[in-house]
DNA sequence: GTAGGGTTAG
């Protein structure tokens, strides 16, 4: 795609950035005036009227992109020219059909042979840079509308609105949208709204969003409807408030504004990752009783729930069946789901059974389904299989992402194959695919496993000096390395340190820095930090405390262990296999002092039932 | 007459 000009980019641009809050400028006055003023400015286009031939024409006829192309040559041999309205009906075409540089492209040319270009065929290639995430290109257009005289309307602005979303710049939608409103250039209807809303939700700021729902209904001029409720349900069923997106939900009925099947959608997903089954349960009849039909969004999210538990047989056996049976067809996500699900449980031949049959139901495996094969095969250690679907993959028109390169990175690291992780590693840059975090960490927690921790520390030194974002997991993999290394030091420091990165230590890292301190023995240092990482509010797990009663009982502080597996227990944590061991080992020894082994006796009922093996 | 369309599942 060939830029166009920039200069005009930057001139909206900076129009909607930097207008002053209390008073309009040249350029927001321009846009209040009325269209006849402004066509007093515009270039005098030629005039085109209607073709009466062209009425006859269905648009909608057009299948392919040649087709459409001819057309509009057809139509440029025509005299008198078509009309506007045609051009613009071609365009839409075009459009509707995904080709969006090809409608670019007649945009300019109708553009460059003086077709009176209006804000229709504008929103038209705004609309088109927004879908190649050009929305630059997109205010580029907006800056020539005030050239040409053309008024912007709402349309233009959602349009616009849409495309900073869709690139993840929702402050810059944000100041948009509240410069519309202060300069009274649109009135915001539902769609702007809901651009906003859904916007904010996706950048975590779901309560700004349910703010503005509020808002929305002081105002009054424009009532939240279903959709905007449900974006702000779905928000905060996603940031773990199912209770308040309950709420919510109780409050849309109340005012009479209908739940739809993507508000159940949401609600049910929110429940089932609290495990709230009853309650999916009274929301399903319910739905029935709104005569609300599920959808396969809806089985989908049950079979996930399902399969995330383990449960991979009983979405097949029970959910599959009743969906045919109300005649809702298992799509690509279920299948996708239920791969995944036995994939999870290590059942492969299970799993390849069902992405072999996806081609007999003419579903097309996707990315996201060869992902989730490949990553099964590569939890099983099955690395010829996980290879050959990552050649498959261009043969079938796919392009590998980074998760397809990720799951066989972390796969050969876990066989010992640094070098073979390292070339794979090669490849994937080559091929242009741009490691994410995760990446990072496998690689630096893999050359650690693997005895190269200067290999790893080098790498890290490499990507620091490149400026390349680390989070704190691939930290915790190097605290962790340099501790079973015995360079405590370097550990502490780099743990220490981790605040001037502008990172905070996770569960994780204290427990990783913990038992670097418990093998040293360095016992009172590693207990300051359990009591240190409450403080900080980072609540220690049963891993933590195992690391540390470990710690405990092997330099024979007893009372010490004793004493926080009494804590352990009573905030519902058990010793895991490991300490049990410890302490049937202690027990076992013959050169026990009678003392000491009273007060290991002691600690016997510390442990809960059913974690035998201590007799 | 012609444009944008916001929400759910992997």
């Amino acid at each position: 795609m060939k830029p166009i000009g920039v200069r005009p980019a930057a001139a909206a641009l900076s129009w909607c950035r930097s207008l002053p809050h209390k008073h309009g400028t040249c350029s927001s006055l321009l846009l209040l005036l009325p269209p006849s003023v402004l066509q007093f400015f515009s270039f005098g286009f030629r005039s085109t009227a209607s073709n009466p031939q062209f009425r006859r024409i269905d648009f909608n006829n057009i299948k392919k992109l040649e087709d459409a192309l001819s057309l509009f040559d057809e139509m440029l041999r025509m005299r008198p020219l078509p009309s506007i309205v045609q051009f613009t009906q071609l365009l839409t075409a075009v459009t509707k059909m995904k080709h969006y540089s090809a409608s670019i492209s007649l945009y300019k040319q109708m553009g460059a042979l003086g077709i009176p270009i209006n804000e229709y065929t504008m929103s038209i290639a705004i609309n088109c840079f927004c879908h190649l995430s050009r929305v630059n290109y997109g205010f580029a257009i907006l800056g020539s509308f005030f050239r040409r005289g053309v008024v912007p309307n709402v349309a233009t602005f959602g349009t616009l609105l849409k495309g900073l979303v869709l690139e993840d710049r929702v402050p810059e939608a944000v100041n948009l949208f509240l410069k519309l409103t202060r300069e009274r250039v649109c009135e915001p209807n539902a769609v702007i709204y809901g651009t906003i809303v859904s916007g904010l939700c996706r950048t975590g700021n779901t309560s700004r969003a349910f703010q503005l729902l509020r808002l929305m209904e002081v105002q009054g001029k424009c009532k939240p409807d279903t959709v905007i409720y449900n974006t702000v349900i779905d928000g905060l069923c996603k940031d773990r408030m199912v209770d308040d997106a309950l709420t919510l939900f109780s409050e849309m009925i109340e005012k009479c504004i209908s739940p739809d099947v993507v508000t159940y959608n949401s609600l049910i997903h929110g429940l089932l990752n609290n495990g709230r089954w009853n309650e999916v349960i009274r929301l399903l009849r319910e739905m029935g009783s709104r005569k609300i039909s599920p959808n396969v969004c809806i089985f989908n999210t049950v079979v996930d729930a399902l399969c995330k538990q383990g449960m991979a047989e009983l979405a097949e056996g029970e959910v599959l069946p009743m969906m045919r049976q109300r005649r809702v067809d298992p799509d690509v996500v279920t299948y996708t789901i239920l791969v995944d699900g036995y994939c999870m449980r290590g059942q492969m031949d299970e799993a390849r059974k069902f992405f072999d049959s996806m081609i007999d139901l003419c579903l097309v495996p996707n990315i996201i389904t060869y992902n989730a094969l490949i990553n099964g095969y590569c939890k099983s250690l099955k690395m010829d299989e996980a290879m050959q679907l990552l050649r498959e993959l261009p043969c079938k028109g796919l392009k590998r992402n980074v998760n397809s390169y990720t799951s066989i990175l972390q796969a050969l690291f876990r066989s010992g194959k640094c070098g073979a992780a390292r070339n794979l590693l090669d490849d994937m840059q080559a091929a242009g695919v741009v490691p994410t975090t995760l990446t990072y960490c496998i690689l630096l927690d893999g050359l650690c496993k693997n005895g190269r921790l200067a290999e790893a520390l080098s790498v890290l030194g490499m990507l620091n000096s490149k400026g390349i974002y680390l989070d704190i997991a691939v930290y915790t993999a190097i605290i962790d390395g340099l501790c079973k290394d015995g360079k405590l030091e370097s550990a502490w420091d780099i743990f220490y340190n981790l605040s001037s990165k502008g990172l905070t230590p996770n569960v994780t890292t204290y427990t990783v820095m913990m038992n670097g301190l418990c093998q040293e023995g360095v016992l009172d240092k590693a207990n300051q930090l359990l009591v240190k990482m409450e403080e900080n509010g980072c609540k220690p797990d049963d891993v933590t405390y195992n690391t540390i009663v470990k710690g405990l009982l092997k330099r024979e502080r007893y009372r010490e262990a004793m004493t926080l597996l009494e804590e352990m227990r009573a905030r519902g944590f058990s010793a895991d296999a490991s300490t049990i061991e410890i302490v049937v080992d202690l027990l076992s020894a013959k050169s026990q002092d009678p003392a000491q082994l009273e007060m290991i006796k002691r600690i016997l009922p510390t442990f809960k039932h059913g974690e035998k093996s201590i007799e």
